[in-house]
DNA sequence: GCCTATTAGTTTCACTTGTAACTATAATGG
DNA sequence: CCATTATAGTTACAAGTGAAACTAATAGGC
């Protein structure tokens, strides 16, 4: 308990800053380790189970949604690079869970569907991650569930647009995706 | 709503399943995405400008609320193990803002603090943080961030209570109190 | 006093992830 | 057409990270 000078009116830059930040209070700090935490969960589960990885995971999550997209098309609705998505749809076709089938139009592209046996881990891993997802949000009240939904979009879409920005110092680009639509795109 | 069986015939192995389960409406996904998001936005500001990565800010961070802690108690203060401190400690000092004092009683030990330059850099990096986390919170009705703040603990808490436990198959009983393991992951 | 078990912290190794370079195909413009 | 530029996707290399091995010091048991 040595820290408990009096706190001398702000004029900073001594040893011990004036105003220290609270860590377990700064919302971007408590974000990270709650999101940690939540992926680590579930990741528990299905790398364990599966030998699913969170990028194969999120990649057979679209597919299963949208199947036929390109690897491009893939990345494009998720927070990944299609370096990423690359990586992810070798390890998934290595183990049999995707199917490449190129598209004749362009034959750069390739369309990515998942297999029988991809679906059927699919429609294995959907439950639990459901159950999980449900165990959290049972924890909270109707109202805060509502909320919680409303401050996730607003949140998301703020940091979205405020990328570029705020850096008075930031020279240049770092383009938020334009489409400032809610619950769309990128990420 | 426990108990509910919402599934339809477990036979649904089919190419395209059943009931995907939408990405971007799912809880883990939408926090692991806005967080990653948020930190970093942040992390372009402090890496850009001093060349911290999230460790170095977060032992700093820990260090300007508590001057003199050994790199375990760090460690314990944040979602890190000791290899991670170790090492932030590590470019910290080489960088020269953290100054390390063995300890009398326990020469195994080691006591750690800013040092002048460090609180320096540190009393820059604070308002930068706190401005980016303001923004984020005038985004929301104060209503809503009450609701925030409420949400953050009680799922947080109730993740980590279940920690160990959920996994029918989890052999891995990771301590279901404080100090789960870090997880970097980031679905 | 030894001999073993613990704890603090570092280093090593394997693996992941990001950035940039690269290959192949397609589109555009003179 | 041919040359240039852009796009889809992969590969290569570097940096980051976790788990386990390792070093050094303390603590306990006999």
């Amino acid at each position: 308990m040595a820290g408990d000078i009096a706190d001398p009116p702000a004029t900073a830059t001594t040893d011990t800053p004036a105003d220290p930040l609270l860590l377990e209070r700064f919302l971007p700090y408590r974000l990270s380790v709650l999101s940690n935490l939540v992926s680590g969960r579930i990741a528990a589960h299905y790398s364990q189970r599966f030998g699913l990885g969170i990028p194969e995971w999120r990649v057979m999550a679209v597919l299963a949604q949208a199947p036929g997209l390109s690897a491009a098309e893939v990345a494009a609705r998720t927070p990944m690079d299609k370096v990423a998505v690359s990586r992810a749809v070798a390890v998934l076709r290595r183990t049999g869970r995707l199917e490449r089938s190129g598209d004749t139009q362009d034959r750069r592209r390739s369309r990515l569907r998942l297999s029988a046996a991809g679906a059927a881990v699919y429609d294995q891993v959907v439950p639990v991650a459901r159950r999980l997802e449900r165990e959290l949000l049972d924890s909270l009240t109707p109202s805060d569930r509502d909320a919680l939904d409303r401050i996730l979009r607003v949140l998301q879409s703020k940091v979205q647009s405020a990328a570029g920005r705020t850096a008075e110092d930031l020279p240049e680009e770092s383009r938020p995706c334009q489409d400032p639509s809610p619950a769309s795109a990128a990420s």
